[in-house]
DNA sequence: GGGACGTGTCATCCT
DNA sequence: GGAGGATGACACGTC
């Protein structure tokens, strides 16, 4: 027996676009390995795994009444049972989940079951995946249940697959109006809808189908604009496109090679998608923020019949970087990722919505819902508020009659192509409309971490799973660098190259005209920040880069310990940290380099003085000796006009000269011999 | 436009 | 051996 554990507690972006696309009337099904299989404590559920958001306080094991297999019970509403996959026939528990009123789950549908759910605005949040059944039934799909014209056939929100498609028209289409008695086995017509596409598969040639799928892509690309009243001829066209579309997708689906849903098969989608996929919404029913409770009888729709585009989960995560921050605490972590969704405001006019038939509209649109969002939301979740950004920078690029090149550019120039540049699939640029598209879908979620995912840790676009832990080397996961699925996004680079572009990326992206740009167009929140701190902030670090530069190496240690931290994370944390140290290091050197400066300067400074003082000095000193000089010279002259030699005649001065001894006698010798007695000896003179 | 200055970062050496 | 400090060098932004 095994558990259920679904990924959207993970998933918090993905979810988001699929809510998005979901609120535009797309219908994603994420329907690949969205689980996690968690063995359970006991049989009976008393002991439920919670480490990941399954609490045992709030769900039990519950048996089906009819017995043969085991429930998931939300406690407090045991209506809510999650399907337990070992139950023999889905159909017959579907039936008896249906017979009590209980909502019951589609274990494949369970994403688009989540957007619903959140899209209809479960005041339970964190029971939203259970609780919020009925009104998901209404929220987003409930159009069906409006009784409104196009949305009946198509209740997933694609008329054109009511029309061409009997999977979705015929089968799967027609349950939401049935009873709840009458609702067929979803699993049984999941079945069935592959037999018929594997039959549809091998009556198609579809390698032609293909060619003639991209050049109706590429034309339709370039008419997306223009394509918004439609004649029934070219109705009649898009319903081929979509079908063929379905039928490429369903083929590699079959073939095994098809991981979902392809940035093409997505953007043909939204470029295809004629007014009536947009108006599943009905007007009348408020999409997100309802706290009303549906009542799932008089709305009865088959989530399953919601689906009709499958989405790869891996091309998915690839929208964006996943929240991948996982504490042990199991009480702080399962209460964390469901609030932001809860608070998002559906303020737009649906009929806005109703009237917004291209790409251009559209993006416009998530735009609209973006900015309902609060700094709190957007903090919180998953999907980056850059990623918002890069919408708005298109959606300004549309609305105001901005540019649409210059912005490209911008984005170009900084790291950020909107298009996806690094993709190597054969999606050609047949127009600026495509560029938005592939922007919206494959950008990263900052304008710091794409270039950071591209071009440092995140090689070939890793965006590591939720559950891995990373104590392990952080730069030599390489599994993921050879998933041809991330490569095919992203490519490979060297850290040095990284840091190089990153810092050439920056430099550019920031410079004159598009700093204007930006801060024309932009909240300037984000540009506030340091580097650094936008970098965190695109891999959801839950520490502050003051707290990792600061805190001290064994309470860092610990705390990389205590989290479970991706090896992107760590690598970032610890880059942050060292360029934090260096940082401080830096500013500190070039203070005691200053300091030293100033310190030499003011050593040249006492010098210079000092230098002056001596020079006064011996100035001084030079004085006082001429004038000792002129007062010997005086006393000499003194002395000789008393002098008189034996005769009584004066002494001339310029012939002789006074000679003192050491004895302290004084004699008057003539100056010849006063010089070479000095030489020779020392002369004897007489008073 | 060019220079001075401040700042962040990296590489390297050293503790 | 790793962490971190010190520092030269470089790039870039700002004035």
């Amino acid at each position: 027996m095994k558990y259920l554990k679904p990924w959207w507690s993970d998933g918090g972006r993905l979810l988001h676009l699929t809510i998005l696309l979901s609120l535009a009337g797309l219908r994603v099904d994420l329907d690949l390995d969205l689980y996690l299989l968690i063995p359970p404590h006991s049989l009976l559920g008393d002991e439920l795994p919670h480490s990941r958001g399954w609490s045992s306080s709030a769900y039990a094991l519950s048996p089906f009444p009819a017995g043969g297999g085991w429930g998931l019970a939300e406690l407090g509403r045991p209506k809510c049972l999650w399907a337990d996959p070992v139950v023999p026939s889905e159909g017959q528990l579907l039936r008896e989940v249906r017979a009590l009123g209980v909502p019951f789950i589609p274990r494949t549908r369970v994403d688009a079951w989540l957007v619903h759910s959140v899209a209809a605005g479960d005041p339970d949040g964190a029971h939203g995946l259970l609780g919020a059944a009925a009104a998901s039934s209404v929220g987003v799909v409930g159009a069906a249940a409006d009784g409104g014209s196009q949305a009946a056939p198509g209740v997933g929100g694609d008329p054109r697959a009511a029309q061409s498609s009997p999977l979705a028209a015929g089968e799967v289409d027609s349950a939401p109006t049935e009873p709840a008695a009458q609702v067929p086995d979803t699993r049984g017509r999941a079945d069935e809808d592959n037999e018929i596409l594997r039959e549809r598969h091998e009556a198609v040639d579809h390698s032609s189908l293909h060619e003639e799928n991209e050049q109706r892509i590429s034309t339709q690309k370039g008419k997306s604009l223009q394509q918004k009243n439609e004649d029934g001829e070219n109705a009649d066209k898009r319903d081929l496109e979509a079908e063929q579309i379905n039928d490429s997708r369903n083929e590699r689906h079959l073939n095994g090679t098809d991981t979902g849903f392809s940035l093409e098969d997505l953007f043909q989608l939204l470029s295809s998608q004629p007014e009536s996929s947009l108006e599943v919404i009905s007007p009348d029913v408020p999409l997100l923020g309802s706290n009303d409770d549906m009542n799932l009888s008089t709305h009865n729709v088959n989530i399953s019949q919601a689906i009709s585009q499958d989405v790869s989960l891996h091309e998915a995560m690839l929208l964006c970087p996943t929240n991948n921050t996982f504490r042990r605490d199991p009480v702080v972590r399962t209460s964390e990722p469901q609030e932001p969704f809860l608070q998002l405001n559906y303020q737009t006019n649906p009929e806005q919505i109703l009237h917004e038939t291209n790409l251009t509209s559209f993006f416009s649109f998530l735009d609209n819902q973006m900015r309902n969002l609060t700094n709190q939301d957007l903090l919180y979740q998953d999907l980056d508020i850059n990623t918002f950004d890069e919408i708005n920078l298109m959606s300004f690029a549309t609305e105001e009659g901005f540019d649409a090149i210059e912005v490209s550019r911008l984005f170009e120039d900084s790291g950020l192509s909107l298009h996806s540049s690094h993709n190597s699939t054969s999606v050609t640029k047949s127009n600026s409309s495509q560029s938005i598209c592939e922007g919206a879908i494959g950008y990263s979620s900052d304008l710091e971490s794409h270039s950071y995912h591209d071009l440092e840790g995140a090689v070939g676009g890793y965006y590591p799973e939720p559950t891995k832990p990373c104590h392990t080397d952080h730069r030599s996961n390489s599994g993921f660098h050879e998933d041809l699925t991330f490569q095919h996004i992203l490519h490979n680079h060297t850290y040095h190259l990284q840091q190089s572009a990153l810092e050439s990326t920056e430099s550019l992206s920031w410079s004159g005209k598009q700093q204007k740009i930006w801060t024309r167009y932009f909240n300037d929140t984000d540009r506030n920040l340091s580097r650094d701190e936008r970098r965190a902030k695109a891999l959801d670090i839950p520490f502050s880069v003051d707290d990792i530069v600061r805190m001290p190496v064994d309470s860092f240690n610990t705390m990389l310990s205590r989290y479970y931290l991706t090896d992107l994370q760590v690598s970032l944390i610890r880059d942050i940290r060292r360029r934090g140290k260096n940082k401080v290091a830096a500013q500190n050197c070039r203070k005691r380099k200053l300091d030293t400066i100033l310190s030499l300067e003011d050593d040249v400074f006492n010098l210079q003085a000092k230098k002056e003082n001596l020079e006064r000095e011996r100035t001084q000193y030079n004085k006082a000796i001429t004038i000792m000089k002129q007062k010997l010279h005086d006393l000499y002259h003194d002395v000789f006009s008393r002098l008189t030699d034996d005769e009584g005649r004066p002494v001339n001065p310029n012939q002789y000269a006074l000679q003192c001894n050491h004895d302290g006698s004084v004699l008057i010798v003539p100056k010849e011999l006063v010089g070479s007695g000095h030489k020779k000896e020392k002369p004897t003179g007489k008073e």
